[in-house]
DNA sequence: ATGGCGGCTCGCAGCCGA
């Protein structure tokens, strides 16, 4: 079994110490991150490396920004949607042992009548487009990142209050069906899962210690995995402790798949 | 209860996140 893993670290910066602490005790096979706030001159690159892990970034100051780690060589990296140029850094696809990566911090969108909202809705339409590509090139492709978007209403812990609100509303759940009518699974939902399982929960109000919270970090494979996939999960101890992100790891189980 | 927390910034309050 090996895993492959994404976690909104909401600033690698101040997670460096649980991001180090948690591939160690996991040792995934790849761990997509997203929300680093850092610039690439201010990556900390040697201390990853000496973990034993390989990484390619794209960062920014403040916000955004998106790494991939991985203990296998990381070949054929790309950044950025094509054809969307985009000062925020977003999308990170890169190739370890022939199955193609691709790691996604879907914009927010704030409100749906933003103009933020109107730059998720056309980012989304964009991304769409560059996993169709993709997914032609790469038959073993596995999507994964925080999507900002909670496709279901098993998804959300109260979906009346949330209902028609970002992360939930139509056009945003029409997107991510649009990702999953290219033929990707939500590896999740592969599986027998408990009810109200999220994968973020507000910082205030107790949010986490009253399950409050949203499933918006997915991992999503193409047919040529499914039957590799042993299991998804959430990584809830991620949210606990010293210092969590209010993102928790989201964690798909393959075998036969890499090295 | 539109706050609440937490991270960011040439900050000392205001932004953004989700």
């Amino acid at each position: 079994m090996f895993k492959i893993a994404t976690w909104n670290v909401n600033s690698l910066k101040v997670r460096l110490p649980r991001v180090l602490e948690w591939i160690d005790k996991n040792k995934p096979a790849v761990l997509a991150l997203q929300e680093t706030k850092t610039q690439d001159k201010d990556f900390p690159l040697s201390a990853i490396l000496e973990t034993g892990y390989q990484v390619s970034y794209a960062g920014q100051k403040t916000f955004n920004g998106v790494a991939i780690l991985s203990r296998h060589s990381i070949e054929e990296v790309s950044v950025g949607l094509p054809g969307f140029a985009d000062e925020q850094q977003r999308v990170l696809a890169a190739t370890v042992d022939g199955v193609r990566i691709i790691d996604f911090y879907v914009p927010n969108g704030q409100s749906p009548d933003s103009d933020k909202y109107q730059y998720k809705l056309k980012w989304l339409e964009h991304a769409v487009a560059y996993v169709r590509q993709q997914l032609a090139l790469y038959p073993k492709l596995v999507v994964l990142g925080d999507f900002n978007i909670a496709p279901e209403d098993r998804d959300v812990h109260d979906p009346i209050k949330w209902e028609g609100s970002v992360l939930v509303s139509g056009p945003e759940r029409a997107a991510f069906q649009g990702l999953l009518g290219l033929g990707l699974k939500d590896a999740f939902r592969l599986f027998d899962q408990p009810p109200a399982v999220f994968s973020w929960w507000d910082y205030r109000a107790g949010a986490f210690h009253r399950n409050f919270g949203l499933r918006i970090d997915h991992i999503l494979i193409s047919e040529a995995l499914v039957s590799s996939c042993r299991s998804c999960t959430i990584d809830r101890d991620t949210r606990k402790g010293t210092q969590p992100s209010d993102h928790a790891v989201v964690i798909a189980g393959f075998n036969d798949l890499i090295a």
